[in-house]
DNA sequence: GCCAACGTTGGC
DNA sequence: GCCAACGTTGGC
């Protein structure tokens, strides 16, 4: 199994939405980013798990655990003219866009801050993508080891 | 193909 | 609200 970590801002779509949401389950649609949407038609199987980790918020950190229960497909919102993600350029017969199911499996006991995760980056989270200085992408792997060591400090 | 301009992300 | 970092766009 691999394991991920989501960005999403919770003013917009955060874990209180999703555990509201029917059978707790969402499109994790939007994404436009050629490196996160590699990652969501070719790489994230159904079954693996991902930290859903609320930025742009008072206090950034990690607050739950998604399971994949789709694996990627086309992202309608791209071909939707009224939508905020409409894309253009993206063709039906060829989309440019996916996005996978996700389900809320768990919340975390507590937010696993950014700060904390930021304090463990030179050892046990060394490498880490999220804590790159300048990263920006919404959707990384995560190192079994650092999937583990996370939950640790929960 | 280069690169400046621009838009977005996201911590602070 | 600021701003650094980065991806994308488009003129040349």
């Amino acid at each position: 199994m691999q394991h991920w970590l989501m960005k999403t801002e919770p003013s917009t779509f955060g874990v209180e939405h999703l555990a509201a949401a029917p059978r707790r389950t969402t499109a994790w649609d939007g994404v436009r980013n050629f490196q996160a949407r590699n990652m969501l038609r070719d790489e994230m199987r159904r079954g693996d798990e991902a930290f859903l980790y609320h930025s742009s918020t008072e206090v950034p950190g990690v607050v739950a655990i998604m399971r994949i229960v789709k694996e990627g497909y086309p992202d309608p919102t791209a071909f939707d003219r009224k939508h905020h993600h409409y894309d253009p350029d993206s063709d039906r017969a060829d989309p440019r866009w996916f996005m996978v199911d996700v389900q809320l499996k768990r919340r975390l006991a507590r937010t696993i801050t950014l700060e904390e995760l930021r304090a463990h980056a030179r050892k046990e989270l060394a490498g880490m993508l999220l804590l790159r200085p300048g990263n920006r992408l919404s959707i990384t792997p995560v190192s079994e080891a650092h999937w583990k060591f996370i939950l640790s400090l929960e």
